[in-house]
Order: C-alpha cells, then structure tokens, then sequence
DNA sequence: AACTCGGGGCA
DNA sequence: TGCCCAGAGTT
C-alpha cells in the first residue's frame, strides 16, 4: 500500500530521525519548545544550556524580571512574548502543577505560550505518549505526499492519525518535519532526488502539465 | 483572516 | 542584502 511505502521509505531515508532541540526532562523540552516558536533549532540550543544551568526549574525562573529573561534569551528573536509566556507558565507550574509540568493535553495547552503543536511535541518527546505535531513541514510535506488532503493543521493531524499506525506517530512527525527541512523545501522542492516522487500526489500532479 | 513579535543564520 | 526560522496570542 502506498502509505505504508511512504513510511517504510522515510524509515529507510532518515533512521537516526530524533526531536532537534536539546532536552534533559519534560521542563527542559518545554521551554525549548516555547522558545523554538519562529526561531532555529541551532539557535535554541546554543543558549538553553546555559539557562537551565542557571535556572534548572519553574521555581528558579520566578524571581526573574521580565527583562533580565528577556537578556539571557535575546538572541534568537521574538523575545519579549517568550520571556513573558515562559515567566507566566513557570508560575502556573508551581502554583497548580507542583513545580511538575503536567502530561496531559488540556493542561500543557492551558500554559501561556504553548499551543496544540508545543503541546504534541512534549507530549511526544518527553512523555512518550503517541502524537503527531504538525507545524508548517509536516503539514506542507503530508499534504504533498498524499498522507493527509486538509487545509488546517488540526485536520492534517487526523488524517495523519488515521493513516499511520499509533506506534509510528512520534517518529513519523520527525521523518515528515526531516524531510521537510532536507528536501522537500517549501519553494523550491528538490524532487529530483527526493526517493518519494514515484509515489508523491504533489509530484504526479506537477508533472501531468 | 490578519497582525505582531525579531535577532540571527545562511545563501 | 533578502529571506526564513520545530508558533502562539490578540484583535
């Protein structure tokens, strides 16, 4: 079948597929998450090092001014919201959660700064509980190949869902969002030596004209 | 649906 | 120099 192809080619294409951003626990990964939000993986992981040495847990961000936040995460852009989402979040964390970030869906999207694809991303990565995070990759690329025909990224998800056998869907979201970055670019896709053209809805569409 | 946040990386 | 970057909140 075409979909299991599509899966067992991306396996195959990118085996050592893994999240991009440096995390040691679930905190970690969230505030890298929030913090990757318009900004590079590479850019993120060049300053979170040094922050969660500085301050390891929800606690330690609280005596935080926004703009002495604002300093240490500068660099990589957008930096106001994400020091003041991640100042209010740490506070929610200690004062509803226990200092513990929270491993359901509901909770983690109630935090300033998380969305539903920050949400999947921890839930994913850190939990280990099944999830696709669709952000503009893996909703250009699924929708390319045919995995998903949707216009929003909450109906890619289901699709994406349906299509793909839950053991998969962690590892299908870093395939797809790898693939994305690699290859199948948003301007200038580079099918030419994409291993996914033969079976690529994208693909045959372009080249019928 | 459109607008805002944004300095750095990279061709 | 110009374009893009593992999004989310507000209006």
């Amino acid at each position: 079948m075409t979909v299991s192809f599509i899966l067992s080619s991306l396996a195959r294409l990118y085996p050592d597929a893994q999240c991009a951003l440096l995390f040691r626990n679930p905190f970690e990964l969230l505030i890298a998450t929030i913090l990757a939000a318009q900004a590079t993986d590479k850019s993120v992981n060049k300053i979170t090092p040094e922050l969660f040495r500085k301050y390891p847990t929800p606690a330690d961000f609280l005596p935080l001014s926004p703009e002495e936040l604002e300093a240490s995460i500068r660099t990589i852009g957008l930096y106001k919201n994400k020091a003041r989402h991640i100042l209010a979040t740490c506070t929610l964390l200690v004062s509803r959660f226990g200092g513990e970030v929270p491993a359901d869906r509901a909770s983690l999207e109630s935090l300033p700064g998380v969305g539903r694809k920050t949400a999947n991303v921890v839930l994913s990565n850190a939990f280990g509980v099944p999830a696709i995070a669709v952000d503009t990759h893996v909703f250009r690329v699924a929708n390319r190949l045919g995995l998903a025909q949707a216009a929003t990224v909450l109906e890619t998800e289901r699709q994406l869902m349906g299509n793909i056998p839950e053991e998969q869907w962690t590892i299908a979201h870093h395939w797809l969002i790898t693939h994305g970055r690699q290859v199948c670019h948003a301007r200038k896709p580079a099918c030419s030596s994409c291993d996914l053209h033969p079976v690529c809805a994208d693909y045959h569409k372009k080249t019928e004209e």
